[in-house]
DNA sequence: ACAAGTGTATTAAATGTCTTAATACACTAA
DNA sequence: TTAGTGTATTAAGACATTTAATACACTTGT
């Protein structure tokens, strides 16, 4: 389900979170379901349960998922998540056409370069 | 010249390294200009002249720079740096625009979201 | 009621990175 | 010669991350 790079800089519980948020976006985890235990996917992962814990709490406090103790995590239907996700990865696409405009590239560069990903369905 | 910020998660030596990159990049500082001492940059930002170091040794390590022991750094020619940070960021861009797309954001809107950080010049 | 599985919380220790500090050395320029 | 430069090293501290070992309350199925 999910692969971590444990030679990566970042947090393993920034990654898990990221990866798990990722699947519920693209529908890969339907609103409703639910997902491994904190105990069950440290242990897939090779992790520590705190460590998925602290995902889980992460993933939760942006409304991706519902904790019900004693049952588990659930996935959030998407009206809780989708309007916060959408002002996520657009004040991120800001900041890097920030970085991408500061290194000199041109306008209609970088326009070309959003309409090419695009196009790729 | 640079502010640093010291509750940024990100390691003050990268700080100052981007900031410096970014300066380059934009022509704020000139090929062939030369940049503040160690030292000097250190008590400026009110870093250790160690911190400075690493992000100097990591832009010269980029070609951004060229460092010549006992005289000081200077600022590399635009050909030594231009291809790979127009490759670095617009590679990064693709990236970004990808996680945009996967969250389901509409072409428009991140046409719109990019035609507006350029118009603030 | 019981047992197993769940989320949650706490404390301690280990680890790794970043940063500072204090030096020292070789080189360059005036 | 002197002052300023880049470079290198070692030690110490701060800090975040992760692991480990527990413990507790809740839910489910028997």
């Amino acid at each position: 389900m999910i692969v971590l790079d444990f030679r990566d800089k970042r947090p393993l519980n920034e990654q898990v979170a990221e990866k798990i948020m990722n699947l519920i976006a693209q529908g890969a985890l339907a609103p409703g379901e639910r997902l491994p235990s904190v105990r069950n996917l440290a242990v897939d992962l090779s992790v520590n349960p705190n460590t998925v814990q602290r995902a889980y709490a992460a993933l939760e406090e942006k409304g991706y998922i519902t904790t019900i103790t004693g049952r588990g995590n659930y996935v959030s239907e998407e009206s809780n998540w989708k309007d916060s996700l959408y002002g996520e990865v657009l004040s991120e696409l800001k900041e890097t056409v920030k970085r991408v405009m500061a290194a000199g590239v041109e306008r209609e560069e970088a326009m070309k370069c959003v309409r090419e990903v695009y196009e790729r369905d």
